[in-house]
DNA sequence: GTTATTATAGATAAATAAAATCCTTAATTA
DNA sequence: TAATTAAGGATTTTATTTATCTATAATAAC
């Protein structure tokens, strides 16, 4: 059980454009490059970003990507929502009901870090970054 | 992100064997078709487990596994590490120092369902299954 | 309007990982 | 000795993730 390289490089590029100037789009390009990873296949994550509502696109020259207006309110679990969805990390395969020991267990425990990673809004990133990129 | 099948086989047995007779080893034959898995696949499980100490194999007739004396310590933490490893959920490629803000924030997310699912012990189970299997 | 630039989208390929099977060996009991 | 049962190695199958390729659409600059 990981989280998928694709998260990874959401995190990344919305790290990076919390920390560029907010109006002028980055194109993928620059995105790719930094985090060393194909244009393409980080403009497909993008794209589920784009239309998860957390970043805007704008095509054509000097385009790119850029943060919408709400991105303060942007949580490490949306992030991580879109890109991977939101399905429950455990799912059995009969489902005895909502009595079951390892169910409840395991889903709690998810609960427990969501939670935790609904809390931290991208926001919350802003003073903490100084060393990277 | 999901728990694999096969941390699934493997707490699914645990809490097989808490439910059975303590001193009388099962089969992975039987265990096998409780979970509609092939018994060869669940052998690979269980010796994972064995391995860890949580339970120990019978060869020979009348043979198959059982719980060790310290099932009541064994929580599910300890099994899903048994089977999926204890690495963590997210590595990054380059590691720019303790201070990312990524790393901080999705480590204490982990930590967080970690520790309940280190708080939660196979003990704690008796009691609540009834229904199941 | 034409051209260059940039995102979107679909199809497909390559790489990796998970799940399952097959077959052989070793241990134990009856 | 024969039957039973777990362990282990090698391999195959299946699924998922990651990446590439190519074509299309939108926009800005000229
Ligand atoms: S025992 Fe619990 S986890 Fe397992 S199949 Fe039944 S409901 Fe699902
Ligand atoms: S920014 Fe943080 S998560 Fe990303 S590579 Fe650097 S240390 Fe790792």
């Amino acid at each position: 059980m990981k989280f998928s390289k694709a998260t990874d490089y959401a995190l990344h590029t919305m790290l990076f454009l919390t920390a560029a100037t907010p109006d002028k789009p980055v194109g993928v390009q620059l995105l790719a490059e930094k985090q060393k990873v194909s244009p393409t296949y980080l403009s497909k994550i993008l794209t589920k970003l784009v239309k998860a509502g957390m970043i805007e696109s704008i095509t054509g020259v000097n385009g790119g990507y850029r943060l919408k207006r709400n991105w303060g309110d942007i949580s490490f679990l949306d992030i991580i929502h879109a890109i991977e969805g939101s399905a429950s990390l455990f799912d059995c395969s009969f489902d005895h009901g909502p009595d079951c020991p390892i169910q409840r267990v395991v889903l709690a425990a998810e609960e427990k870090m969501e939670e935790h990673l609904r809390n931290k809004k991208m926001s919350d990133l802003v003073q903490e970054m100084n060393i990277v990129f």
